[in-house]
DNA sequence: ACTACGAGACTTTTT
DNA sequence: GTCTCGTAGT
């Protein structure tokens, strides 16, 4: 058979890795040495020469944006409808699941996900209910051991409770699921539990998805947690293959679970013969990628790859010292200006910083000097409290147990239902172990107080009748008239945003129907023998959406698609490439963060941070650092990073002061410590004979009571006398 | 029920 | 420094 005219272009180890024979296979792809190139190509391979129908295939990512441009590429490719392929996040595809076998996973037909802030409400309530100590037990903490163990595979019952407090979390993350289960509410790491749990139980279910499975393939594996490697397996197992790829050098999620040893685990379990790595890149230039090499080359256990290119040198790295944080952004600002005069348009252009309060200062400069630009991270649209206002209102027209959704609006607008009111109901609720709604139903409170919680059962009670055979988005329409959100948002004319957000819900229902029509065909009718509720079908769609809304919470800044220069961080950038970009904050204490150097691995974390950060940048790339930065209210004085020292002299040119550029050092007023007639100023490098070189970032005292605060270049820092320690100016 | 003031946090984040 | 959250006061 013929090979696919679209495997021209392909270098070898591309071609061997989309090429390969029925097997499980594990590649390492470099940054920019075609990833997602190779998996679509391999699906599409496999799809043109017959060795899978579209329906055999499961391709997973992380993100909804990964999986959009899969399937996007992917019709590119090949003719074929997406329709019945499992394309998308661990998270969509474990919702699709459990809608399907409802059923059998003992969930409502309309079950809702609770997005993070959902879920830490749901806490809070629930530790008011059982009256327990938030100050000992803080709800965010709690919150976080749930999360942390449901994706270690752990029930509350399966949680090792050596002491007294993790027996309490044990308690509570129990009652949790409880509660959650009462609601029909369902997190995110409970769809992937859940899903497992409802695969490894079911076993003519397993064996459905085995059989239609052939090939299972994954992005980012490197970024798998236990769970979701777990879940991988026992849908794979027995016959099933997985073709994974993944970067263990770019492995910067350990802190929310990722294990990239689950690369390694998977080597061994899956009999991956031999591994292929993908170390050609298309990206950078040569300077760029030896930097990269080199800074990585200092972690150890690391699968091993070099990123070469057939490229040219191209220009050296800059490093530019700058004495504050806003002589930093004065810098990056005029080289932003140069580039641009070098026909550089602003958007191939990034600013990255470790962490998001150094934007502040960025934002500033740039907004002085008249430069559009686009901060990434922040609030999302389906985050927004208007938005979410909205949904709990459908919530509730959907699912009438979601206490969530009860307590966000019973009282939205004012309706005169205060904590009082509230208390009472919560108490039959607990009393008599049945929802807020059921409580406010079976037992009406009298009063005024009474007859407007009546009122509003019997508010949404009429929207919901009046929505029924309507289309999602006059429904959500229909709930926008009646809810007088519209006019509670009205009186806030500071911002006029919470009305432009909630009219354009209606649009983002009417995209939503539009783009179900293309790739969403009714799992229901084509995947489920099981499950065929008549009741409560016709609002299929309603949730639907509100799944879509927890599971893809929109853009982060809907980008108007103007030219403007993006501001986000490395975690932000991972992914993405620029022609040229700025990595501001190379100091020691925030990159590498100081916090890391609590965490197992730490600092091998942040370097392949800035591994990511480096590899974003195809032509021009600028590491900047300075003496002194202003964070959270106070100045603080920093050393560079010590990363700075890993990357070889020779790729880089270091930039000092130009002549232009206002040394605003004065303004901030260098403080001095005299002693014996030597002067010591804050942020001079000294060295000391038993802690070795430092930075002064501090001092106090006077006469013979001066004392300097030394940051030493292991980051410690400590307070000398100057009397006793013997320091000398380096 | 709403506003105002103060305490405390404050790395990174997708789903 | 600045934002969020929770409580106390009106």
């Amino acid at each position: 058979m013929p090979l696919p005219s679209f495997l021209a272009g392909l270098n070898s180890q591309q071609h061997e890795a989309v090429t390969l024979a029925r097997q499980s296979a594990l590649i390492v792809a470099g940054a920019g040495s075609g990833k997602t190139r190779v998996l679509t190509m391999r699906i599409a391979y496999l799809i043109q020469t017959d060795q899978v129908s579209p329906a055999g295939i499961l391709a997973v990512t992380f993100t909804n944006k990964a999986a959009r441009e899969m399937l996007a590429r992917l019709s590119a490719l090949l003719p074929i409808n997406t329709r019945g392929m499992w394309v998308g996040t661990f998270h969509g595809l474990c919702n699709r699941l459990l809608r399907t076998h409802h059923r059998e996973a003992s969930l409502p037909a309309l079950f809702q996900i609770l997005d993070s802030q959902d879920q830490l409400a749901v806490v809070k309530r629930l530790m008011k209910t059982l009256q327990i100590d938030d100050d000992k037990y803080p709800p965010k903490q709690v919150q976080h051991f749930i999360n942390h163990h449901k994706e270690e595979g752990q029930r509350a019952a399966q949680v090792e409770a050596p002491d007294r407090f993790t027996q309490q979390m044990q308690v509570i993350y129990a009652a949790y699921d409880t509660q959650c289960h009462r609601e029909g509410v369902v997190d995110f790491a409970e769809l992937l539990l859940r899903s497992y749990e409802l695969l490894q139980r079911n076993e003519s279910l397993r064996h459905h998805y085995h059989q239609r499975f052939q090939h299972i393939l994954v992005d980012e594996f490197q970024d798998t947690n236990r769970l979701q490697y777990l879940w991988l397996k026992l849908l794979a197992n027995p016959g099933g293959t997985i073709f994974a790829v993944g970067d263990d050098d770019q492995s910067i999620y350990a802190f929310r679970g990722a294990q990239a040893r689950n690369m390694q685990d998977f080597a061994q379990e899956f009999d991956v013969g031999h591994v292929i790595k993908l170390e050609q890149n298309y990206r950078s230039h040569g300077n760029i990628l030896e930097a990269a090499n080199t800074l990585i080359s200092h972690n150890t256990d690391r699968l091993g790859k070099n990123l070469w290119t057939a490229d040219g040198n191209g220009e050296r790295l800059r490093v530019f010292e700058a004495a504050t944080d806003r002589d930093e952004a004065t810098f990056i600002v005029n080289e932003v200006r140069t580039l641009t005069r070098d026909g550089v348009r602003l958007d191939d252009i990034a600013l990255l910083y470790r962490a998001n309060a150094q934007s502040r200062v960025l934002e500033h400069a740039l907004f002085s000097a008249g430069l559009s630009y686009r901060v990434y991270g922040g609030q999302r649209f389906f985050e927004r409290k208007e938005i979410k206002d909205a949904l709990a209102y459908l919530r509730l027209m959907a699912n009438s147990n979601d206490d969530g959704a009860f307590q966000r609006i019973v009282n939205v607008p004012p309706r005169g239902i205060g904590a009082r009111t509230l208390e009472q109901l919560a108490a039959v609720a607990r009393q008599q172990v049945i929802s807020l709604w059921s409580a406010a139903q079976r037992c009406p409170l009298s009063g005024r107080a009474g007859q407007a919680v009546n009122r509003f059962i019997q508010g949404i009670e009429s929207l919901r009748d009046s929505c029924r055979d309507l289309p999602l988005p006059k429904q959500v329409d229909n709930m926008l008239m009646h809810s007088e959100l519209l006019t509670h948002y009205q009186k806030d004319k500071q911002d006029a945003d919470r009305l432009q957000n909630l009219n354009e819900l209606v649009n983002a229902a009417t995209a939503f129907i539009a783009e179900a029509d293309n790739h969403w065909p009714d799992e229901a009718k084509i995947e489920a023998p099981s499950s065929t509720d008549s009741d409560q079908t016709d609002n299929a769609s309603l949730a639907a959406f509100l799944a879509h809304a927890a599971l893809e919470a929109g853009e982060h800044q809907a980008g108007s698609g103007q030219d403007a220069l993006q501001l986000m961080t490395v975690h932000a950038a991972k992914g993405l490439e620029f022609n040229a970009v700025f990595i501001s904050g190379l100091e020691d204490g925030l990159f590498p963060h100081e916090n890391s150097r609590m965490e197992a691995d730490g600092l091998a974390e942040e370097r392949r941070l800035l591994y990511v950060a480096i590899t974003r940048a195809r032509r021009h790339l600028t590491l900047s650092f300075s003496q002194s930065r202003m964070l959270h209210g106070q100045m603080r004085y920093n050393v560079p990073s010590r990363f700075l020292e890993e990357i070889p002299a020779n790729l880089v040119e270091t930039l000092s002061y130009t002549a232009d550029l206002p040394r605003q050092k004065a303004k901030s007023a260098p403080r001095y410590a005299e002693m014996a007639g030597q002067t010591f100023r804050i942020g001079q490098n000294v060295h000391h004979p038993k802690f070795g070189d430092g930075m002064i970032i501090d001092c106090e005292g006077g006469g013979d009571d001066t004392r300097v605060q030394v940051k030493f270049g292991n980051g410690d820092s400590k307070w000398l006398a100057l009397t006793y320690a013997k320091l000398t100016p380096t």
